[in-house]
RNA sequence: GGCCGGGUAGCUCAGUUGGUAGAGCACGUGACUGAAAAUCACGGUGUCGGCGGUUCGAUUCCGUCCCCGGCCA
C-alpha cells in the first residue's frame, strides 16, 4: 500500500498521545496533532495537549495556532497538515496524525472541494443577520436558494449548517450542494495507515472519569479562570470545549465543583460515544482497530511492525 | 407523639374528574463536505412506596403500614 502517513486515531482518553511519543521514537517520526481543541492557544489542561517535555522529545506540529476567540476548520487543518506532511517526508521523517478528530482525518482522506474567496466584510456582516434570524426562516431562505441543500439538511444539520449553505449561497453565487458537486478536490487524496485505539466501554468511562480529576488537580479551573480574566466567554468557538464551558458556571458560583467535574465527565462520556459512531462508520477501509488495554511497549512494537512492512 | 406536605423512569418532576402513564436531563443508536470536543435526528426507559378494600377495572378513591421533609410538642 506505501501509506504516506501514520495515523493513530481512537476516542478521547484510550492513550493516543503517550503512544504516539513511543512511536515517533522508533520510526523517526514527527507528530501532527488532528485534535479540533488543542490548536487553542492557553487550552493546555482540558485539551490535554502533549506537555513541554513531550514535544521536546518529538517536534509536534498543529498545536497553539490560534486564540480561543478565533474560528478554525477543517479546510484550514487540511491545508496546513498537507504542508506539513511534505516537509516531514522531505526530512526522511515519519509523519504521524494524531488525534480524535474524525472529520479533520476525513478532511485528508476525501478532500474537501476547493472554496472559492468569501468575501470578508459582507461575511461578517450576514453571519450577523443570521444569528438574529430564527431557524424556520432560515431554512425558508435556504429552500429558495439550494433547494437540493435544503432538503439534505431537512431532518438533521440544524442551525449551523443551515447557515453555512446560506453564507455560500449568497457569497459565492452558487448553492453548497453545487459545489459539493462540481467543484474540484483541494488536494488528492491522503492515503495513510490508520490505527484506531479502543477500549472496553466500562475501562473507557473509568479512564474518563479519572482522566477528569486529573485535569482539576493539575489545575484546569485556574486555566479556565484565567480564560475568562482575558476575556474570553463561553461563546468563543475554542471555550465551546468540553472541561471548559462546564467550569463557567462553577466559576460563576452557580454550582459546585462536584457538579463541574460530574458535568465534564458525562460531557466526555458522550463526546467519545460520538467518536466511536463516527470511527465505526466513516473511517477509509482497511482501518486497524487496536486494544488499547495492553502495555504501552506491546502496542509501539505492533505499530512500528506494521508501519515497516507496509511500506 | 400530633399536624401538614411528599413518595411516579437512573435523577428532577408533570399527569391520570378511575380505563396500567409523560417531559427535561442521563442512557442508547445514527447522521456528518471549512464551528466537528461542534451541530443535529431517532429510541426504550417504569411492580406509578407496601399490603388490604371498594370497583367490570385502582397509579388515581378508601383504610392501614413504611419511608422522606417541614412545623408543633
Amino acid at each position: 500500500m506505501n501509506a504516506d502517513a501514520l495515523v493513530i486515531t481512537g476516542p478521547t482518553a484510550t492513550g493516543k498521545t503517550a503512544l504516539a511519543i513511543e512511536v515517533a521514537e522508533r520510526l523517526d517520526g514527527e507528530v501532527i496533532s488532528m485534535d479540533s481543541r488543542q490548536v487553542y492557544r492557553g487550552m493546555d489542561i482540558g485539551t490535554a495537549k502533549p506537555t513541554p517535555a513531550q514535544r521536546a522529545r518529538i517536534p509536534h506540529h498543529g498545536l497553539d495556532l490560534v486564540d480561543p476567540d478565533q474560528t478554525f476548520s477543517a479546510g484550514r487543518f487540511a491545508a496546513d497538515a498537507r504542508r506539513w506532511i511534505a516537509e516531514i517526508r522531505g526530512r526522511g521523517r515519519v509523519p504521524m496524525l494524531v488525534g480524535g478528530t474524525g472529520f479533520f482525518l476525513r478532511a485528508l482522506t476525501h478532500p474537501l472541494f476547493t472554496e472559492p474567496p468569501l468575501p470578508e466584510p459582507a461575511r461578517s456582516r450576514l453571519k450577523e443577520h443570521m444569528r438574529r434570524m430564527p431557524e424556520p426562516e432560515l431554512r425558508r431562505w435556504l429552500e429558495r436558494l439550494d433547494p437540493a441543500g435544503a432538503r439534505a439538511l431537512e431532518r438533521r444539520g440544524g442551525r449551523q449548517r443551515v447557515e453555512r449553505a446560506l453564507e455560500v449561497a449568497l457569497l459565492t453565487g452558487r448553492p453548497l450542494s453545487w459545489w459539493h458537486e462540481h467543484a474540484a478536490p483541494s488536494a488528492p487524496p491522503l492515503r495513510p495507515l490508520i490505527f484506531v485505539l479502543h477500549l472496553p466501554w466500562p475501562e473507557l468511562r473509568r479512564r474518563i472519569d479519572a482522566r477528569v480529576h486529573e485535569m482539576v488537580e493539575a489545575g484546569l479551573v485556574e486555566e479556565v479562570r484565567r480564560l475568562l480574566a482575558r476575556g474570553y466567554g463561553p461563546e468563543d468557538p475554542g471555550m465551546s470545549a468540553t472541561g471548559y464551558i462546564e467550569m463557567v458556571p462553577y466559576l460563576e458560583g452557580r454550582y459546585g465543583l462536584e457538579d463541574a467535574i460530574a458535568a465534564i465527565q458525562r460531557a466526555t462520556r458522550r463526546y467519545a460515544r460520538r467518536q466511536l459512531t463516527w470511527f465505526r462508520h466513516q473511517l477509509p477501509p482497511g482501518a486497524h482497530w487496536i486494544d488499547a488495554s495492553r502495555p504501552l511497549e506491546e502496542l509501539a512494537g505492533e505499530l512500528t511492525e506494521r508501519w515497516k512492512t507496509d511500506c
